[in-house]
DNA sequence: CATTTTAGTAAACTACATTTACCTTGAGAA
DNA sequence: TTCTCAAGGTAAATGTAGTTTACTAAAATG
């Protein structure tokens, strides 16, 4: 038992090796997710529920089509009807008709929607920013580069 | 616009430093999840559904007590408590009274518990393959090492 | 021009998590 | 000891949010 290493998240010690990348990804995919909404909810903006964060995720709704969030949520499109709909009514977003395709919609963020947004980006460039304090900047541009390999490659599709 | 890359998921063209470790992280991290269900569901274990997920997430239910498990999913004890019931009344696991505290209870799997707790480290370990294969065994180990790094530090509490 | 597919919407249904409440046990104070 | 309170577990009620089912209109296809 001399390559175990002490975790306080849990009562029993855990080995480098068995951590897979599942976990690792999972945890601090989770904090950060976590942490944005908590801090957008004491920013002012306090009715935006989880849910609703799946519509500003990267790059966010501006311009998009609700049948494109949807699929980027990886949830039915009536279900993305719906937040946006109630997204709507607390006036984060407008949805329009579409120019030119007469059938399609084109959800826009008003004022406030783009506050929201901006918010979240300093929020992650602060969390940026502690990982780099503590990572250091070498290992921490590493990291980013290494997972956006991952992100460009079939591996995520 | 030289430094501005393909990106076949979303309409629009996207830098890589556009990218913030939020949505490094949560893109793959969701990728792994979906998979590891719908491979688990594919292998004979169809009656499990997603929020069942998260009693198998690492390290795993056996010998756990319920509290531990609803905190470490971040959910209620009563929420839990319900999954439990039901990945119960499904024999995956059951529930005993631990010995020694008479008010506190024990999770134990059962062998289906854990078969469906192997086949997803199987699982696991197959896509660890592909990453190694995509990105090259060096690379791959510095990614572990650096998300063990995040894990083990106050970033992710 | 008829058929099929796609975008959007709405209602019904279902799943699941929080809230509220209660029982029991263990720990600590009085 | 005895009282009080915190903690583990459980259950029912409530609320939210998702899929399913169903429909309309427009674009694409034949």
């Amino acid at each position: 038992m001399t390559n175990l290493r002490k975790n306080s998240r849990h009562a029993t010690t855990v080995a480098t090796k068995d951590m897979l990348i599942g976990a690792l990804l999972r945890v601090p995919a989770e904090a950060i997710h976590r942490r944005i909404i908590r801090e957008l909810n004491a920013a002012g903006f306090g009715d935006l529920s989880l849910p609703h964060m799946a519509i500003f995720r990267f790059p966010g709704p501006d311009g998009a089509r609700p049948v494109v969030l949807a699929q980027r949520a990886g949830m039915s499109k009536q279900a993305m009807n719906r937040l946006l709909g109630s997204l709507e009514e607390l006036g984060y977003l407008k949805r329009s008709d579409a120019p030119g395709e007469s059938r399609a919609r084109i959800v826009r963020l008003t004022r406030r929607g783009h506050a929201v947004y901006a918010r979240a980006i300093d929020i992650l460039e602060e969390i940026e920013h502690e990982w780099n304090a503590e990572l250091g900047r070498e290992d921490f541009v590493r990291l980013k580069q290494l997972l956006f390999r991952v992100w460009e490659s079939p591996l995520v599709r």
